[in-house]
RNA sequence: GUCCCCAUCGUCUAGAGGCCUAGGACACCGCCCUUUCACGGCGAUAACCGGGGUUCGACUCCCCGUGGGGACGCCA
């Protein structure tokens, strides 16, 4: 039975990398018919929130990535971590270390001098033959597994294949601090062994910690999981996302008004590829989806294409879901829905020009809540030549047919009454209806807006 | 500094040694449609980081270089 987890750090928002791996490993579970487990890696209390960890929950929520067990915490695991601890210590697989934090950071520094890779000395290892010095009284141990000194940790990397780690290169890492609890790569380590994960699949900026969880593991007795390591996304400008790139928590993209579709469907494509596809449902993509055509390099997040792929989506939902789906914004930008055309058609009218659920609100917004066009418009279109074929094509909409077709047709023949050109007649009759100079068509959109309103809002201005 | 990873159009990517005169998508540019703006249709520009090998043949395999990224915490 295939395992897998996605398990986050709740310091923070649910961010687009993190979403992305979510996905994958989400997928990978589904693809094969395993499951997915949600752990939330809280055990630094000091920068974990529960507003974090709803962030979290709400972002996976909106993506549609459910999970099969979970959320666990691993402040709730504490017996587990301590007990595990009690036996490696019996079992000499980890050791008290009694140097304190400042004689820690002056050998690093000295190490850091001589260009050597700081890391711990091996003070307070215990070696056959070797001598340790008595601990200090009055001060706690932090406890430190024994990594093996020789030999490689190695794994067959599920995306980037054979990886190699020199013991040599690994020093004893601190799995219990001195007041006791346990650290992140000891956690998990317990953790993925306890929820029997078959595949860890997690951002690359793991992969250093992996040969040190594989050698914890080992001594535990324990086989290790399967290793995917995914590369990073970075911002649109190719540099680490930041804040500085706008929207970097999920659920920022709902508010600016992406469809989750969207988002899974771009994400989806970033690092990995079915041949030539490009839009596909989540469905096809769990059917798809493996870890063996990963691309190993960072991809770089690009908002164009994310936002055609929303329009995308968003065309391909029917009028009444795309109704309901923009009501509510509508609602937030002071429209008042019931004084105004039908909801669904108006989005049918609107959608091929709105990216986002958010620009479609806006643009809609108008025809919901009064127009005040601008008034260097009003003197820009409604000249000389305008006004009266204007006056004339007013009056004859009263008796005309109700539809586009009928109001189209009148349009024309009032151009020709007139002897004047479409956009004459057509531009102050946008910014009459809208304020603005781009519109849908204009038969399309007086026919839309209804008879009553189209005759105030033309008067208004005359 | 040390260790690890990565490297195809501007961007996401296809490419599993001959299928490559390197394909698709977004963006950009041009044309068509047109009632403005879009949508849509058609088309164009655009890439294998460099050097060595291996091979009859290398975008593909190996090595070196270069560039980029990550890690080196009693953070996760």
């Amino acid at each position: 039975m295939i395992r897998t987890r996605f398990a986050p750090s709740p310091t923070g928002y649910l961010h687009i990398g993190g979403a992305r791996t979510a996905l994958f490993s989400w997928a990978y579970a589904r693809h094969h018919g395993g499951q997915f487990i949600l752990r939330i890696e809280d055990t630094d209390r000091e920068r974990s929130t529960p507003e974090a960890v709803k962030a979290i929950l709400d972002g996976m929520d909106w993506l549609g990535l459910d999970h099969d067990e979970g959320p666990f915490y691993q402040t709730r695991r504490m017996e587990r971590y301590r007990a595990v601890i009690q036996e490696m210590l019996a079992a000499g697989t980890a050791y008290r270390c009694y140097m304190s934090p400042e004689e820690l950071n002056a050998l690093r520094e000295q190490q850091r001098a001589r260009g050597e890779k700081p890391r711990y000395d091996g003070a307070w290892r215990p070696e056959p033959g070797k001598t340790l010095p008595d601990p200090p009284p009055g001060v706690a141990p932090a406890i430190r597994f024994k990594n093996p000194r020789d030999g490689v940790a190695a794994w067959n990397d599920l995306v980037k294949g054979q990886i190699e780690f020199a013991n040599s290169e690994l020093d004893d890492l601190v799995i219990a601090r001195a007041d006791g609890t346990p650290t992140y790569n000891f956690c998990v380590v317990v953790d993925d062994w306890d929820m029997g994960i078959t595949q860890v699949i997690r951002g690359d900026d793991h992969v250093n910690n992996t040969p040190r969880q594989i050698n914890i593991l080992k001594a535990l007795g324990a086989t290790p999981p399967q290793y995917a390591h995914l590369s990073m996304i970075n911002g649109p400008d190719g540099t680490k996302f930041s804040k500085r790139h706008g929207a970097v928590s999920v659920l920022q993209y709902d508010g600016d008004g992406f469809l989750p579709d969207a988002v899974i469907n771009y994400l989806a494509r970033l690092g990995w590829a079915h041949g030539d596809d490009e839009v596909f449902s989540r469905e096809q993509f769990v059917q798809w989806f493996d870890l063996t055509r990963i691309t190993p390099s960072a991809a770089q997040f690009n908002n164009e294409k994310l936002l055609w792929l929303n329009q995308h989506y968003m065309k391909s939902l029917s009028e009444a879901e795309l109704a309901a789906k923009v009501a509510p914004r509508l609602v937030a930008l002071g429209a008042n829905l019931d004084d105004g055309p039908d909801l669904a058609r108006a989005v049918a009218l609107y959608v091929d020009r709105c990216n986002t659920l958010k620009a479609l609100a806006e643009a809609l917004r108008v025809l919901y809540a009064g127009v005040r066009p601008a008034p260097e418009l009003v003197r820009q279109y409604l000249d000389m030549e305008a006004r009266p074929a204007l006056a004339d094509f007013t009056r004859k909409l009263a008796d005309v047919p109700w539809n586009v077709a009928a109001i189209g047709a009148l349009l024309k023949e009032t151009l020709e009454t007139h002897r004047i050109r479409m956009p004459k007649l057509a531009m102050p009759l946008r910014v009459l209806l809208t304020g603005q100079t781009q519109t849908p068509p204009v038969d399309a959109l007086i026919a839309l807006m209804g008879r009553e309103r189209t005759r105030q809002r033309i008067q208004a201005m005359n």
